[in-house]
DNA sequence: TTGACACATCAAATTTTTTTGATATCATCT
DNA sequence: AGATGATATCAAAAAAATTTGATGTGTCAA
């Protein structure tokens, strides 16, 4: 779990909102959303999507699956709660 | 709060360092810390320090006090607070 | 009141990130 | 096999963030 990385990943709105929508499990089946429909419901390049993808999988905040033509996504609430507890203990906040 | 605004101010190695120094205290009089110690602390050019003392009071996860000839920066926990709460709440972490 | 110090600011250069459009891959369907 | 759909990847363009060096402002001390 890198903190420099998760924060990165947190800090562009767009990819914030993807990662929202994918812990929202707003689509599809629960818990898994598919590429296609982030597409269709933001009106935005596939390409940017996929970029944004990918920087999220990179910092571990997601997951892919692959089922056939469509990839799944889940969100890891793990290792956000991993980066919010990092946070706290480093400057000791004590919550 | 401006979660955006905050992730990013964390995203970079040299703000997080500086804030870390800042949270601790590690200078000077008791939860205050000057620009010319992390200048001569860290051995960066102090107009660098300075841009990213200003993201970090820009985040309001700083505040500024000045007296006489030199500025005294203090950690504002509360900030960092409420930007851990409020992913807390948006991805129902429950913790 | 001059000089040195602490810090901010600014413009230019550099680096990094993001966006775009094109193309590639691979699974499915006909 | 060929067409289509879902997604990844890539290179170039654009945009944003960071770094640097120079200069400006205010404060203190001699």
């Amino acid at each position: 779990m890198d903190v420099l990385k998760i924060a990165k990943a947190l800090s562009d709105p767009l990819r914030l909102e993807i990662l929202r929508r994918i812990a929202g499990k707003k689509c599809c089946e629960d818990k898994w959303l598919c590429v296609c429909h982030l597409v269709d419901d933001t009106g935005l390049l596939q390409s940017r999507v996929s970029y944004h993808i990918r920087e999220l999988k990179e910092a571990d905040l997601i997951r892919e699956e692959t089922r056939g033509r469509w990839n799944y996504y889940y969100f890891k609430e793990e290792t956000l709660k991993e980066y919010l507890s990092a946070l706290n203990d480093q400057f000791q906040l004590l919550l």
